[in-house]
DNA sequence: GTGTGATATTGACCTTTGTCAATATCACCC
DNA sequence: GGGTGATATTGACAAAGGTCAATATCACAC
């Protein structure tokens, strides 16, 4: 979102219209869906406290039965949305044997961040 | 969400447990709730596009009217979801005579952002 | 193979959300 | 005051989303 400042041209509210010069933002529509998808998977409490647990641990990743243990939501909720967050691009999972680890992709949301400005 | 990287112990998957040991995260539920809806206000694509054109307008804002030209929704529709930017603090009005402007809130904007890394 | 335990998927439920038509509000001009 | 035009609100509807119980899958141990 962040764009220089155009040069305003001076702007005159007159009774007949608002005046304003609308200066277009530099997204495309399908960028914007891209990234309204990113942050429609940030969008829930309980995925933000996954996400945020995963970000507490980013070297080591963290299992799926400890992260049940520490959202208060059922199994498969959990896992529900853990699909919603790796299909947004915001986690990745790796199976070890029984167990699957969750990692955060920090690119994935730092570029979301940048976004913002 | 960022954290630093507790010192993880070291960690042997048995097979009996996945052996993690999950560090806690920094956020607590009600800090997790306005945060997600911040990001909600950003999770569809017509909002987000409204965010772009006020973020390539910063100085002088832009007025209601403008808005609906350039999102190819409803006045009503586009009314519905400037409300929902305001309700979620990214965006401010100012009535001016007739005319509506809306600016976005960067403050705002940005402490989500930081949210992110 | 059988059992066990970890994770994913399915199905059903209810709530929330995006959209528009119709209507309301409100400021301004004549 | 009546008309006009900008914005907000309401009501209705379909679609999407969060949740859980039940079930499926799959890897491992015995």
């Amino acid at each position: 979102m962040v764009k220089p400042p155009a040069p305003t041209t001076a702007r005159e509210t007159s009774s007949t219209s608002c005046g304003g010069s609308v200066c277009e933002p530099a997204f495309d529509d399908p960028e914007l869906v891209i990234y309204a998808r990113g942050f429609a998977a940030l969008s829930d409490p309980t995925r933000l406290r996954l996400v945020a647990l995963l970000a507490a641990n980013p070297t080591t990743g963290v299992c799926v039965c400890d992260l049940v243990d520490h959202v208060d939501r059922s199994q498969p909720t959990v896992s529900h949305h853990l699909r919603v967050l790796r299909e947004a691009g915001l986690v990745s999972s790796d199976k070890r044997g029984v167990w699957t680890w969750y990692r955060l992709d920090g690119t994935r949301l730092g570029r979301l961040a940048a976004v913002l400005g």
